[in-house]
DNA sequence: TTATTTTTTTAGGTTTGTCTAAACTATTAT
DNA sequence: ATAATAGTTTAGACAAACCTAAAAAAATAA
């Protein structure tokens, strides 16, 4: 099978919503892929008749296996591009994504096993997100640092760079502890401080030294 | 500017049937591009729109010097791609040529300029095509071995690899010598004869080892 | 030079992916 | 439990890029 560009990014948006939220909603996929509902709606209908899809009207979506399986090709793609743009074009790891947005498309299964090899099978991508295999195996997600993330990621803190009482003195004030679940806001390039969010809670804004001192694992 | 994918490959087709053929006309381009004449017609009109062609209705059309310096851009792209799948990925130089199809439609600039560093500004392509610079440049066609060429390709004998009267009696036997045009109908890997045409000729094969003494100039 | 053939263009239609506006379904709050 | 609000789907349109069939222009032949 073959896809078009928009049937494939609508694929791979399912795909990375449905990691932290279980059921996708037409709504939700809308915002993601800067849409109208309507459209969204009318998409959704094609991928559940070419099968990639669990879909039945008002009640939100998954992928079906097949789907999941043409959603991890297409992630596979754009982290190998990624890691490609960065090792071997020396481009900066927050300047790739456009580009692999793009590049992810190229249908050749051939350039994506040779591309693959050509890199040495790198496991991570430059964000530290696993690289799918050709047989859609990967690693669990890889521990990273939160001063590593980008806008608009999502992960939980999965521990702590120091056990200094100053360092928890500062979480507990701040209410993060092991197992919190935030979002990235926004990054201040003037002082490398990022302002967080906590579900139910208003953004704040951390130090550079306190974000280096987090460890999380992306969702 | 940016253009589809559709338009690129117009441009494109224009650019490498002008190189033979000056006036470019609507039923060639059809069937260069396996489209249908009155396909070819409306997007005349959009190009022509948009600055890139010269085209009066039942005139033919050639590119503007807009349309050059765009068709020049897309050049690039696919011989830069093509060096690189055939010298970093290993590919054959007869199986790069569908890919690179793809890849050159890839926008990012900067990405195209970072390909050509890494690839060490490559002067020529695996076909012995030559590469555009950035700014369009490039240099002259290189001489190359007609048992490299490949189907439907066009080329003038420029030079022969031997001056033995057994050579030169077998050029005139087969009505061939410097400055004939040929064009490649057939390769069969049995023995690597080659089909080839002459213009008002019928078609006929030639051997493996003439093909090698032939050197030529693509059109 | 007129008639025939070939080439090109126009007219009108299709598909894909998008949109707005309106209608429908589900959820939430009183 | 019903009314108001949220979310979702349908209906109808549009642009891009393609198509077929018919009309118009150009080239060629009688």
């Amino acid at each position: 099978m073959n896809f078009s560009v928009a049937e494939e990014n609508y694929i791979k948006a399912i795909y990375h919503l449905q990691q932290s939220d279980g059921n996708v909603t037409t709504n939700e996929l809308a915002a993601e892929l800067n849409t109208k509902a309507a459209s969204v709606t009318d998409m959704l209908k094609k991928l559940k008749l070419k099968k990639l899809l669990n879909y039945e009207k008002y009640q939100g979506f998954r992928l079906s296996a097949e789907g999941r399986k043409v959603a991890l090709n297409i992630v596979r793609k754009h982290r190998l591009w990624e890691y490609f743009l960065v090792e071997k074009l020396h481009f900066g790891w927050d300047e790739v994504h456009e580009v692999a947005e793009e590049l992810e498309h190229i249908s050749s299964k051939k350039l994506v096993d040779k591309l693959d090899a050509f890199l040495d099978y790198p496991k991570f991508d430059p964000h530290g997100d696993p690289i799918p295999d050709s047989t859609g195996k990967m690693a669990p997600q890889k521990q990273v640092n939160l001063i590593d993330l980008g806008v608009n990621e999502t992960a939980e803190i999965v521990s702590v760079g120091s056990q200094s009482t100053e360092l928890l003195e500062l979480l507990t004030h701040k209410n993060l502890s092991i197992g919190t679940v935030l979002e990235i806001k926004k990054r201040f390039s003037f002082d490398h401080s990022i302002e967080i969010k906590i579900k139910g809670q208003s953004p704040f804004i951390i130090s550079q030294q306190l974000a280096q001192a987090l460890f999380v694992k992306k969702i």
